[in-house]
DNA sequence: CTGAAAGCGCTTACAG
DNA sequence: CTGAAAGCGCTTACAG
């Protein structure tokens, strides 16, 4: 430990490099140790450091798909919550594969100081031993003891019928995701049983993977026969099915939004600048992001997180993509 | 060490899991080890074992947005390098943000295996006193003893360069990044060279940051000055700039491609499924993250690599926003 | 082939 | 307020 050599003592450096002064450094070494790290430039070895306290200050997200836009803004809350005290790990997985179980443990042998899970699988929940400190996100269906953060997308799917029934329209089609993950359900759920109250039908479903190209595939082959039974909007599983939407309706020459109303869900950055823009459910994403990294935060320090399982309201944002029905 | 119980030993557990039995281990301690270890879900610690070493087995990926859809591919390909052998740490910043040093001088802390570095400023390399094993990727232009891989995007510029004359266009407008990084400047001075030399004339320059949005606006302010000029075509410096003049273009009235051609660099895997889909200069993403990760490994090993600075080539990927100009 | 020992760089009770 | 000591979980020469 170089510091030693330019201060005066060895386990005084360590009281001073992590805060604990408080009645047990005199202010003179505090002085002296404070500018011999300065002059040495010396840096706490993370290594050494976190095998002494047992654990490290790494925290680990796991999340199905970082490059998803999406995440960017969940990262960006995680991180203005814990950036301060901890770091943060990305566990990458390739594109779209929930993360091995066994790549986990990997992570879990860093002993990293906490863990935040964004839409878990059971499966994976399983697998693992549910390390200690964790908070899930994302994570609508899933029993688990673990505190969780989740969006209240079934409130966002509810508007988003009045909004299409308060326009007029009477009959929709559904395009949601073939990808299992149990929000999707709820979303489809939600809007179904909200639109039979309101007095709007969903005559067709479909569904394909999250990919632009794809659904504008969906949506060529199924537009004809929508066009039949009187649909008037497609309303997507998620703004990225919407933009395949709308891509091929201009192709087909369906005219947005008089013609077909389209809308999504999660407003991603990019929904404010389709043409037209797009009207989609919105998600608290960085809030989301915030609100985990806040409850990990307590759980590391022992405290009881304020409560455990919280959701996040989901808002309605309205833009040129929707519009009243034809012959309303 | 809980395996010394099951098995007969300490140091020779260390052994076993560090795969040194070569002729150090008896095969039935092997094997006794070996069940032992299976039946206690061991795993060996992260912290201790890097702490003996000496260095953990981290390799800490630096780049400056994650979240941009074009660094997956770089990450997936760093992935396929170094998986096996390394966990991948992403430094994390805000959005668009260059990394702060001293966040990196944290990481630092963690004693990686390894650095990548993408697009790195010459500031950013300035303040950090180069880490040890260190690779840069497309770092064009910037003075560095570490190995670095780069794309050839001058290459991309030219072939860009004569797709464009080829089809009988005169007149271009180059639409620019804004953000100061290297690889723009070559790619605006490639083109303009090349394009001299075919009798294509680069009759108007823009530059906006790299977002839909913006590059939207500045399409809609400039395009009637351009026109005037006898513009048609508008070269863009990303894909992500050619979205939003391909988006603005339709609300103008402007067809793409037969009154405008469009075309961009990067293609991102958007592209394929924009209306019309988008000429751009195709940089392999995942070969850049593969090269340099198997050049960090050598690094790590000690071993001299192979070629201190590669570079890929780059190609075009020629779509539907480009064809023959008016008048040709 | 195998075990006892020292040491990686820190932190945290514990005496003084 | 301060220093000497033990220990975090591993690995790596070093004797046997």
């Amino acid at each position: 430990m170089v510091a030693v050599r330019a201060g005066v003592s060895a386990a005084t450096v360590s009281l001073v490099t992590s805060g604990k002064t408080a009645g047990r450094v005199s202010v003179g070494n505090i002085a002296k140790v404070e500018s011999a790290i300065a002059e040495l430039g010396y840096v706490v070895d993370g290594l050494g450091s976190s095998l002494a306290k047992g654990r490290s200050d790494i925290v680990i997200l796991v999340a199905p798909d970082v490059s998803n836009p999406f995440y960017a803004n969940v990262i960006a809350g995680v991180r203005a919550a814990i950036a301060k005290d901890f770091q943060l790990l990305l566990s990458v997985t390739d594109a779209g594969q929930t993360p091995d179980p066994k790549d986990v443990r990997r992570l879990l042998a860093l002993r990293p100081a906490g863990m935040l899970v964004d839409a878990p699988s059971a499966h994976f929940l399983d697998e693992l031993r549910v390390p200690d400190p964790m908070v899930l996100l994302d994570a609508v269906g899933v029993v688990s003891d673990a505190p969780s953060v989740n969006f209240d997308v079934a409130q966002g799917a509810r508007l988003l019928a009045e909004h299409l029934a308060g326009l007029g329209h009477r009959k929709v089609a559904y395009l949601d995701s073939s990808t299992g993950t149990e929000t999707f359900q709820v979303r489809r759920e939600a809007f179904g049983v909200a639109a039979a109250k309101l007095g709007l039908a969903v005559v067709a479903k479909s569904s394909v993977t999250i990919d632009v190209g794809k659904a504008a595939q969906v949506f060529a082959q199924e537009w004809e026969g929508w066009q039949h039974k009187g649909v008037t909007a497609v309303v997507c599983a998620t703004d990225t099915h919407a933009y395949g939407v709308l891509q091929e309706a201009r192709v087909a020459g369906v005219c947005v939004p008089d013609q077909l109303a389209v809308t999504g869900f999660d407003d991603l950055p990019y929904s404010e600048s389709t043409n037209p823009p797009l009207t989609s459910v919105h998600l608290p994403a960085f809030d989301m992001g915030r609100l985990a990294g806040e409850q990990l935060l307590a759980l590391i320090a022992g405290r009881e997180p304020t409560q455990t399982h919280q959701t996040l309201e989901s808002t309605l944002v309205v833009r040129g993509s929707t519009s009243p029905a034809r012959g309303m």
